[in-house]
Formats: structure tokens, C-alpha cells, sequence
DNA sequence: GCATGATAAATGAC
DNA sequence: GTCATTTATCATGC
């Protein structure tokens, strides 16, 4: 049992397993809305990271993937961050 | 899986720093990522478990054995460290945080 | 078949 | 030296 759960957790690494919904939502709520300068400090990880449950690793990998994503092909995102900035406005609204 | 494809420095000069640019002033393209092979990784990780910190004359002799830039295994030698911190932070969150076990 | 999360080379700030 | 990051690659989900 000990061997099983210890290599389940050497590769647990690339046993990749997508975010929650809530998780993805929160996440893309802070980079479009930071998108002039989409680097969280370390104490916005540590947030974002409680707020989708997830390590701040995971936090710190979303968003470089995110980053280099979408510099990569803005256009595919525009949707999305319409999206997202329609949704901070509403929210901004109340 | 990976044959001698990236073993950039056949034409091994002295330093890895190939025929750049004429003069400063291209912006130097970034080097391609280049995947390491088995070799590579396995030698490298031999001499990372007697030395977590290589020495320049070792460093030197392994760059010459793997084909790699001394530059190469110097960063492959940071990287390393780096990776073995983060297992060392996912292995203490992990039976810590973690009731099933 | 791409989307997505994690890892492996490579750079640069400090 | 560390360390956050960029970039390409890998491995999986669906």
C-alpha cells in the first residue's frame, strides 16, 4: 500500500487533473481584470490558491500558461475577455 | 526517444556560444528549448546525487562527455536544485495537508 | 483533435 | 548563487 500510494505521488505529477469550473472562473476573473499587468504577488497567489483550492504552484503555473497563451493568439481569447470584462463591470456595478 | 538531434555543439569550439549575430545589434534570439536524452539526464543525475553543487572541473568534464555547453550543465545544475526544492515543498504539503494518509 | 495542467531548457533580475 | 519567468514539450482529459 505504502509503494502504491508513494508512486502514485512521484507521478502524481503529470496525472494531470483540470481545475474546477469555480476554480477557472476565479482565476480568469483576476487576469482579465489585471490584464496591463497579469502578475499576482505572492499574497494574491496565496488567495487566488485558497480561493480555488489548489497549491500556489498550480496558481503560479495557470497563470503562465495563460500568459503565454494568450500573447500568443489574442484574438482566439477576445471572446473570453469580453466575457470576463462584462462580468467585472456588472459586479463593479452593485 | 530522442536520437543525437539536439547536440547542438558538434563543432565543438570552446564555449557553446555558436556564430550569433555579426554585431550587437540583433537582439540575440533566445536558444530553442532543447530536450535532453536519457544519456544526458542519467549522467546528469549521477553526478547530482554525489554533488548537489558541481565544481568547475567537473563541470567542465561533463560538459565534454555529454556534448553540452559548460553553460548548459551549469544551469541544468540550478534547475535541479530548484526541482528538488519544490519536491521537497509537495512532499511536505502532501502528508501533511493530507488525512487520507 | 485540441484544450489544459505540469515539467523541462533557457533567460534575466538581483 | 536563488528564483520568477518564458518557451517549448510532454501527458492527460474529453
Amino acid at each position: 500500500a505504502v509503494m502504491i500510494l508513494r508512486s502514485r505521488f512521484l507521478d502524481a505529477r503529470r496525472k494531470r487533473r483540470n481545475f474546477s469550473k469555480q476554480a477557472t472562473e476565479v482565476l480568469n476573473e483576476y487576469f482579465y481584470s489585471h490584464l496591463s499587468n497579469p502578475y499576482p504577488s505572492e499574497e494574491a497567489k496565496e488567495e487566488l490558491a485558497k480561493q480555488c483550492g489548489i497549491t500556489i504552484s498550480q496558481v503560479s503555473n495557470w497563470f503562465g500558461n495563460k500568459r503565454i497563451r494568450y500573447k500568443k493568439n489574442i484574438s482566439k481569447f477576445q471572446e473570453e475577455a469580453n466575457l470576463y470584462a462584462m462580468k467585472t463591470a456588472l459586479g463593479a456595478r452593485q | 526517444t530522442n536520437s543525437g538531434s539536439c547536440t547542438s555543439s558538434s563543432a565543438t569550439t570552446k564555449d557553446g556560444s555558436a556564430s550569433k549575430s555579426s554585431h550587437s545589434s540583433t537582439p540575440r534570439t533566445r536558444k530553442k528549448r532543447c530536450p535532453y536524452s536519457k544519456f544526458q539526464i542519467r549522467e546528469l543525475e549521477r553526478e547530482f546525487f554525489f554533488n548537489v553543487y558541481i565544481n568547475k572541473e567537473k563541470r567542465l568534464q561533463l560538459s565534454r562527455m555529454l556534448n553540452l555547453t559548460d553553460r548548459q550543465v551549469k544551469i541544468w545544475f540550478q534547475n535541479r536544485r530548484m526541482k528538488e526544492k519544490k519536491l521537497s515543498r509537495d512532499r511536505l504539503q502532501y502528508f501533511s495537508g493530507n488525512p487520507l494518509l
